[in-house]
DNA sequence: CTGGTAGTTGAAGTCAACTTGAAGTCAAGG
DNA sequence: CCTTGACTTCAAGTTGACTTCAACTACCAG
């Protein structure tokens, strides 16, 4: 592998259009992983673009950085990942999205029938108790995948550092 | 209106969902008013568990508490609000849930065409380049709204403050 | 009157995902 | 050799939405 295959991280930064900081950031996180010039600076190889793709993908599906580490440790150690690997990583992500895309929906219709009568009840109304918190046991769809959710699931998990 | 019917912050808390903590901020915020006893308690009227429903239900649509408190602003003063009232402020949010579920099938979609390709191109592919950032002269749709995107849009608002 | 539960305040901590700043070093053209 | 721009590290700051803490005080049943 020739030094000219290597991209500095301006280089990087510039063509994968992240900022340098996120992508030292990123490197930090063991996402990224660079080499070093004898005078300390970094030299990322080709196919880390592809690896921030993966990452700005995945985030766009909703992925937080931790999953992103966890997806990309499972590619294999020692070879660049092939396009069946990404392939692979980003298969999962499309029932992420139909969750996603059902609990909006959900919220929408439960919107529209909450519209005309501005009721808003903590006990009926889908769009104020859509996971229907308030009362477990009734009839009741529960609407909020944990990931779209904004009640209190948030009090569920209390600083566990 | 008798003593009894106002409520102390604990049964607030209780019946609305939200957290004592979480309350008391609302307060500080503006996004609600409470009385006070003369030892100093908060004393809240029935009416607020409707507005926590209201902020719930805003939080549940992706608002921001600064929407949700400019939401609220625009409730007539001095009377309690009606169901009119509470629906004219929701009525807003259909189109926000529309534009979020129309972004993520766009995403979905896309995802599809990749998920055979693995390429996770920066230049073509619709999941790590949605919004088409990187070459914004050519075609290509532009998938998230900004509620969504994960890219750089964060770049664009450097510490207003 | 007393005890226990519920409430008060303000400051500080949390979390994720970065960005910013300071102070200094490297690389390359002239 | 000098300058300039790109790069380095590490600590600290940012944002939003809260939570947690400490040290008190209030309320109310018995």
């Amino acid at each position: 592998m020739r030094a000219t295959d290597l991209l500095t991280i301006g280089e990087i930064a510039r063509r994968s259009g992240f900022a340098e900081s996120a992508v030292r950031y990123y490197e930090g996180l063991g996402l990224l992983s660079a080499g070093r010039t004898a005078g300390g600076q970094r030299r990322f190889e080709r196919s880390t673009l592809r690896r921030l793709a993966f990452i700005r993908a995945a985030r766009n599906v909703g992925l937080s950085l931790n999953e992103v580490a966890e997806a990309l440790s499972s590619l294999p150690a020692g070879r660049t990942p092939t396009r069946a690997d990404w392939s692979r990583l980003s298969r999962g992500w499309r029932q992420r999205l139909d969750d996603q895309i059902e609990a909006l929906t959900a919220l929408r219709d439960g919107l529209d029938s909450c519209i005309g009568c501005g009721c808003l009840s903590l006990q009926r109304c889908a769009i104020s108790n859509p996971a229907d918190t308030a009362r477990s046991g009734g009839p009741g769809a529960v609407y909020l995948p944990p990931g779209l959710r904004r009640d209190d699931s948030r009090l569920a998990s209390p600083a566990s550092r």
